[in-house]
DNA sequence: ACAATAGGGATTTTT
DNA sequence: TCCCTATTGT
């Protein structure tokens, strides 16, 4: 491959990174929509084509699995060659990888299991009621907080002050105790996986100059967002030797309060040094006008490395700052200007509506149903996250190792077979004195137990004997069909009248799918039950299937980083609530929330739109609110500003005046989503959802009353409204 | 063991 | 307001 292939179509400074030395160290300073995965692929493809730098030298860290995946694909394009063993990846993805190939030295054994942050926090609150400590003065989630901000920091428990804070002491007490729970069954958090590899590496010095020597080539995206153990995670892969290509936007940092650390970015040019700076200023996604205001309003900020963006694709349209009356008007507004723009030529999926926190999607949730216009929300329970594929996994876990003790305490008696807390207690103590697993302890105890509790507890050793031997020749799919079967799962949830037992059973049944669709890389460490434990953990979004609809898309700005769209709505621009009540006195967190908006605004290619309401109930109250200072921060000659035209006098109404025009709330008489339906017992409700057509049809219908459900439409007898 | 009820809390959540 | 938890009663 010839060098032009890597650096067509790129600027000057895109080129310039690109092309950099090999042995150079680079911070390419990216803004918003200025390329930077393009910059770092083609930096890959670079030194493999034109340095023959060998893939097997490259290590490529990104945040999200999605990045990863992405950056993979782009690079299996770009080289023509399989890149299965790259390591390209996710911190903890690859920090994964390294205990798993090293677990001996890392003091672990071979079936260690990773802690999602349910599991984390139900074992800490066990090990709160334990040992007396009081729930309501240390809240499980403080505590839990606390945990994980230690090992962020790469702080063990027994390096913490605690001073005199009373707090700290305590949460310090459960820290010790859940640093050895953990340590004992063989248990890694999120956090401790990075932690984990970090010190297994500093503490082999073979193991450690091994990979420093490896990896040649170290790539890091989205940098402004390392924690304090990723960034030293990094540094011990540095020699001086080896080189960094790190890529950020110190005006992108949103994960603060997460311990992403802003300073990473600016010590990489002590640490990493010699270290050249690279800009990337020139944006590719906004007009004129949403650069001109974003960079307005980041300007506001202190400690920046500056940056200015720049576009040559003409001014666009002014920003539209509407002032709402209510939250409902504000939804009213938006969904009107979404049906506009659709009826303009725009689809759904160009539009999209950001706000600084979940509880706003609600309103806009319910204008979006009025107005009859498919959209998706983003955030909430992912996959691998919910109750019964967990529940599922469960039985999948303790089937293959009988020492999983979290399995064990989530499915003992799920479903349901009479094995109550007084058993599990005892249980839980057999296991502690004894020193061995709850599983070995439940047989042991089960014969010195009342009749009945006995029977129930052996129902359930024998039902995971049974079902162990029975399925451990099956392939993956198989044995997790089998175990759902066999195990009264799917039994429980057919029985289950309630609401939501149809979806759940379908996530289950899509359990299967997503086993069927796993792919187990021979060359790893773990067998395939452990690996497609391992992902589920990893990657909880388990969205192997994009979304087909053409949806309007709701998300927090949060989620939307990365992201473009062509129309965007910013809501809820309103004091304590964009700057959040918590942060607006502190400087550096209101810097952080200034961010947010500056992401949230770059994320509009053409049309960008801001709202605030006057009064907004919240958390049960209505309260009057003052417009954002981030408003009075962008010049208004970006600006048009818009007013509520009810009875509004003074109105400076200058849009396309879409309250004269034919938009008006729809209901069509027909199974499409928004549309009214009657039922007989559940009442009014809207649909929000459907699959299939004709008898076997399942709408999913938000009921007035009722709350959500999903109904077959032969049997549901639905009236439209 | 489970349903009904009352009380408290309420940003953001890449892994 | 909504959602989660702890408590209470059956």
């Amino acid at each position: 491959m010839n060098l032009s292939e890597i650096t067509n179509g790129l600027n000057d400074k895109q080129h310039q990174s690109v092309a950099l030395g090999d042995a150079q160290n680079a911070l390419i300073l990216a803004g918003a929509g200025s390329g930077k995965t393009r910059v770092l692929t083609h930096r890959i493809a670079y030194l493999v084509t034109q340095k023959n730098i060998h893939t097997d030298s490259i290590l490529a860290v990104t945040f999200t699995n999605k990045a990863a995946a992405e950056m993979r694909a782009r690079l299996g394009l770009l080289l023509r060659r399989p890149i299965q063993s790259m390591w390209v990846g996710t911190f903890h993805g690859l920090a994964h990888r390294l205990l798993r190939t090293h677990y001996e030295k890392a003091g672990l054994t071979s079936g260690f299991q990773i802690l999602d942050a349910q599991d984390q926090f139900r074992i800490v609150k066990r090990l709160m009621k334990e040992n007396n400590i009081d729930e309501s003065k240390f809240p499980v989630r403080k505590v839990q907080w606390f945990i994980n901000q230690q090992k962020d920091e790469g702080v063990r428990a027994q390096d913490v002050d605690a001073g005199y804070n009373f707090f700290i002491k305590k949460s310090l007490e459960v820290f010790v105790l859940y640093e050895s729970h953990c340590r004992a069954n063989d248990l890694i958090d999120f956090a401790e996986l990075l932690v984990r590899s970090y010190e297994l590496l500093k503490n082999n010095a073979e193991l450690l100059e091994h990979y420093q020597t490896r990896f040649s080539n170290i790539l890091v995206d989205e940098f402004q967002d390392t924690n304090t153990v990723q960034y030293k995670w990094i540094k011990q892969l540095f020699t001086g030797r080896n080189n960094v290509f790190c890529v950020g936007d110190d005006d992108q940092s949103i994960y603060g309060w997460r311990g992403a650390k802003i300073e990473n970015i600016t010590n990489l040019e002590t640490d990493f040094a010699p270290i050249q700076t690279i800009r990337l200023e020139q944006n590719y996604r906004s007009t004129g006008n949403i650069l001109a205001a974003s960079n307005a309003l980041i300007a506001n900020n202190s400690n920046r490395m500056g940056k200015s963006l720049w576009t040559d694709s003409g001014n666009g349209e002014l920003i539209d700052i509407y002032e709402a009356r209510t939250e409902t008007d504000e939804a009213d507004y938006v969904i009107r200007r979404i049906k506009k723009f659709i009826k303009d030529g725009s689809s759904a999926s160009d539009c999209a509506i950001l706000y600084r926190s979940n509880a706003q999607s609600r309103v806009f949730e319910d204008a979006l149903i009025k107005y009859n216009i498919p959209y998706i929300i983003y955030g909430g329970l992912r996959f691998f996250e919910r109750a019964e594929i967990k529940d599922a996994l469960g039985y999948v876990r303790l089937c293959e190792s009988t020492t999983d003790n979290v399995a064990f305490e989530r499915i003992v008696n799920f479903p349901t077979r009479g094995i109550g807390n007084a058993t599990l207690e005892k249980v839980r103590e057999f296991a502690k004195d004894q020193h061995t697993n709850l599983f070995q302890a439940a047989i042991q105890v089960a014969p010195m137990l009342p009749t009945r509790a006995s029977n129930a507890l052996n129902g359930f050793i024998q039902l995971i004997e049974q079902m162990t031997d029975d399925s451990k020749n099956l392939i993956l799919s198989e044995k997790v069909a089998y175990l759902l079967n066999n195990s009264g799962l799917i039994t429980h949830y057919a029985n289950d009248k309630t609401d939501k037992a149809g979806s759940k059973k379908e996530n289950l049944e899509e359990l299967i799918s997503a086993a069927k669709q796993y792919s187990h890389d021979e060359d790893s460490e773990m067998n395939e039950v452990v690996g497609f434990i391992s992902l589920a953990s990893l990657d909880s979004s388990g969205d192997a299937n994009a979304p087909i609809v053409d949806n309007v898309q709701l998300m927090t700005i949060h989620s939307a980083k990365g992201l473009e769209f062509p129309n965007v709505f910013l809501g809820g621009l309103e004091e304590d609530l964009f700057p959040s009540r918590q942060s607006k006195d502190e400087p550096h967190l209101l810097d952080e929330e200034r961010r947010l908006c500056y992401v949230g605004m770059t994320r509009a290619m053409k049309r960008l739109t801001l709202t605030f309401a006057i009064k907004r109930f919240l958390h049960g109250q209505s309260l009057y609110a003052y417009p954002s200072r981030f408003l009075d921060e962008i010049p208004s000659e970006y600006v048009n500003k818009v007013k509520a035209k009810f009875g509004a006098t003074q109105a400076n109404y200058n849009d396309d005046d879409i309250y004269n025009q034919d938009i008006e709330p729809e209901a069509n008489g027909q199974l499409s989503v928004g549309a009214g339906v009657k039922h007989g017992k559940f009442g009014y409700g809207t649909v929000l959802n459907f699959e299939g057509d004709g008898d076997s049809a399942r709408i999913q219908i938000k009921f007035k009353q009722a709350g959500t459900k999903w109904l077959i439409a032969s049997y549901a007898n639905l009236e439209f409204v």
